[in-house]
RNA sequence: GCUCCGUUGGUGUAGUCCGGCCAAUCAUCUUGCCCUCUCACGGCAAGGACCAGGGUUCGAAUCCCUGACGGAGCACCA
């Protein structure tokens, strides 16, 4: 490699390192471990690819190791959707990272039954019957609840019977026996199991009832797993402080941990909320999870937004506890960087206006890409007529020049080719405008975040394939959908 | 009500721990200019911020206090 370029690569890995803080206490350990811990339950939003993106980031700069949980504890008020998991994997594979481990909550239940008995044997846990009302009137007055001195040996017998299924949902609990003055009360005493009448979704996981929350899951995982860096959202600012009880009563070092603020997505009608996209779906208001309305990754990945985009606005909000708003534009001028060299150009005229053409040649050539001259050259045949979007239309008895075919005047109902020189664009008399043949042009039809536009484009676009990017000469890059005759292309940004 | 946390330009971020090198960094954004047969790409330039008030200090974005504003938890959700 040329020792530019390795010039180039380091200036552009010190770049990554400066978007995102050194992770604490990093040197500590041989190897950073994070995990993903994703709840399956519905494919992802833009604002899921925080987790692994930033993960990711931290994963390539110390080399560590990432696990992808899926954290599918709670099989009924957020009930896992079975398609979700794969496709978080793909999303996440879409960013460009890939989990060296994967694994699922839902396989290791016996796991959590182990560290429950464990946990109750240490004095740590009892199982109880208070109603939810009634036991967090108690908490709050700081007062245990009469269940909370019973034995170990009778809490045994109790989670046994939880486990076995002997209990139905609202029965019993088992809570982790902390503090039940704790001055915040947000720690004391907190539920480590309940029981659940539905099944889960999943097969394997269908037989279970008394399924772990999520502090306590989480909790015994990060530690079975060798987790040394925990990131996640200040909604779970008091899980560290929860989990910590657990931890001391095994003896356990609870890992590092990191907090961040919620991220809010400008530009978007829909909310950022996976059971919003997903009424909006089932009631038809989008046409699936990749309309481009939506803010799903799988939508912008249709649109021709590349992961790394994303990937590098994330990594560029950092990860300070107070919430932030993700600027689109901030994702678009990222992906305009990865994607222009690369992105042939095309004229698509929307919503044009016809005008028979006088004179002028047959054919017109103009470079597939500006920068790239090598890349050779589209011919379009002109005809009889142009098309021209409203606003570029000139007034009558001004000139306009078309675009790698030349300048022409309007005389009301038609262009009349003029001999003028394009030094009169070069001087600001005459804009240039894109336009496609009247008659050889085929219709197109933009998906776009704001509804769909239709219009027509040269004919030359057969010669590229589906899952190109382009860019549309004066209205923005799109991506290629589908070519045929209903050729569909989803518009990225300008 | 109880308990945590935060507040740097339109947006995000660096700096805050260990006060002076910060009349505050970088990116995006907006505007102008250059380049250009694209309003793209590229180049140049400009614009725009330390929540407020007190205090400590020779000196405060940085330390202390008070207040305002914002967020989170107190779920048999994750």
């Amino acid at each position: 490699m040329a020792p530019e370029r390795l010039a180039e690569l380091d200036a552009d890995d010190d770049a990554d390192d400066r978007a995102l803080p050194e992770l604490p206490n990093a040197e500590a350990f041989e190897e950073v471990r994070m995990r993903v811990a994703p709840n399956p339950n519905g494919p992802w939003h833009l604002g899921h690819a925080r987790m692994p993106a930033v993960i990711g980031r931290y994963k390539e700069r110390y080399d560590g190791w990432m696990l992808c949980r899926f954290d599918d504890t709670d099989p009924e008020t957020k009930r896992p959707d079975l398609d979700a998991y794969d496709a978080i994997l793909e999303a996440i594979d879409y960013l460009g990272f890939e989990p060296d481990e994967v694994t699922r909550a839902s396989d290791r239940v016996e796991t959590y039954y182990e560290h429950a008995r464990r946990l109750i044997d240490a004095g740590g846990a009892y199982t109880c019957s208070c109603g939810g009302e009634e036991f967090s009137a108690m908490k709050n007055d700081a007062e245990p609840c009469p269940h909370r001195d019973k034995s170990a040996a009778t809490t045994r017998e109790e989670f046994d019977a939880m486990v076995a299924g002997e209990y139905d949902s609202g029965d019993v609990v088992l809570r982790v026996r902390t503090d039940i003055e704790h001055k915040n009360p947000a720690l004391r005493d907190w539920v480590a199991f309940r029981m659940v009448d539905t099944p889960h979704p999943r097969e394997a996981a269908a037989e279970y009832r008394c399924w772990p929350m999520l502090d306590f899951q989480s909790g015994v995982d990060d530690h079975l797993f060798d987790v040394t860096h925990i990131i996640r959202g200040i909604d779970l600012q008091d899980s560290a402080k929860r989990q910590r009880f657990v931890y001391d009563y095994f003896d356990w070092e609870y890992p590092e941990v990191v907090h961040w603020g919620h991220v809010q997505v400008d530009a978007y009608d829909v909310a950022l909320s996976t059971s919003t996209i997903k009424e909006q779906v089932e009631a038809g208001e989008l046409d699936g999870w990749d309309d481009p309305r939506a803010p799903t990754l799988a939508s912008l990945r249709r649109r021709g937004i590349r992961g790394e985009a994303i990937v590098d606005a994330m990594a560029e909000l950092g990860t300070s506890t107070s919430n932030v708003d993700l600027a689109m534009s901030s994702v678009y001028a990222k992906n305009r960087e990865l994607i222009d060299d690369e992105a042939d150009r095309r004229f698509l005229v929307r919503d044009g206006v016809e005008r028979p053409l006088v004179g002028g040649p047959d054919t017109a050539e103009a470079p597939l890409h500006p920068d790239h001259e090598d890349r050779g050259v589209r011919e379009i045949p002109v005809g009889e007529a142009v098309r021209l979007e409203p606003a570029d239309l000139p007034a009558t008895g001004e000139r306009v020049w078309l675009k790698s075919l030349g300048p022409v005047r309007n005389t009301g109902d038609a262009f009349e080719f003029t001999d003028d020189d394009i030094a009169v664009v070069r001087e600001g008399d005459v804009d240039v405008v894109h336009w496609v043949p009247a008659a050889a042009s085929v219709p197109l039809r933009l998906r776009t975040p704001d509804g769909d536009v239709t219009g027509r484009v040269e004919p030359g676009l057969a010669a590229q394939e589906a899952g190109d990017v382009v860019q549309f000469e004066r209205v923005g890059y799109a991506r290629i959908d589908r070519l045929d005759d209903d050729t569909v292309a989803y518009f990225a940004h300008r």
